[in-house]
DNA sequence: GTGGGGGTTCCAGTGACAGGAAGGTCAAGA
DNA sequence: TCTTGACCTTCCTGTCACTGGAACCCCCAC
């Protein structure tokens, strides 16, 4: 299978195929005019991949878990570990967006949109007074 | 006043001043001695700047607003519009990350987390089957 | 004069790619 | 046989909003 191939079958841009390849992430073969092979193993590694990434997990984070996947003998735990780990980060992002939701909504509701100048929301970020 | 005191009295790293300064968000004077000289009028962009990112503006909408902000002759409505647009991108993104918390929230309380391998994240990044 | 705590510029790196140039390869059609 | 066009290759640059660090200058107190 070309790269055009497995690009249509994961759904990945095949220029996040190559650069995954670049970071050591996937090993496809190589055909004699230098374009690259892949294996079922690959295509499946690469939707690993997506699906990970999907799930907002940093390329280290799916190396750590692509590795995990390969490693007959990991303990759940250490893969439950990192998805924790993650699952806290996101937390802490949507704890934040909130609160610029909330901010912004709130200025956004108190602002006239006309054509006047007076604005709630600029009068907040110059430091209101 | 110095960088140091501004970085002080903003909160923002002198290094954030400089790179504002690079992009043309503010134009401190210069002393002789090729330190940069902070006004108060300086200060306050920077406060403006300062809070505008804390709600997640971009470096451009930040230069969008801080415009509006000096024209006394501006409508609300631009402004507001600004903010809107930046609010319906929050949402969108809390969207997408109250998605993955719920994904990943079942996969972690489905996982023992033991030191056996079977794991059931895995085996939904890998494609269940 | 020396030490330390300012300040300056410039360059590289971050994360995860995307865009684009310059060129090689391959199968189909005229 | 030639050409067209789709595909592939590598390599370089740009993104966003900084951050870290090197190498150097400036000023004041001791």
């Amino acid at each position: 299978m070309n790269i055009g191939d497995v690009a249509t079958r994961t759904g990945l841009p095949a220029k996040t195929i190559r650069y995954y390849e670049d970071i050591n992430l996937i090993k496809p073969l190589r055909d004699d005019n230098g374009y690259r092979r892949f294996r079922e193993k690959d295509v499946h590694k690469l939707n690993f991949l997506g699906r990970a990434r999907a799930l907002g997990f940093t390329i280290e984070d799916c190396r750590t878990l692509l590795a995990l996947y390969e490693d007959e003998t990991r303990a759940s735990a250490d893969v439950k570990q990192v998805a924790r780990d993650h699952l806290t980060q996101i937390e802490a992002k949507i704890a934040d967006l909130n609160a610029m939701r909330d901010t912004l909504s709130h200025l956004v509701d108190a602002c006239a949109g006309d054509d006047r100048p007076d604005c709630p929301i600029l009068q907040d970020l110059g430091g209101k007074s």
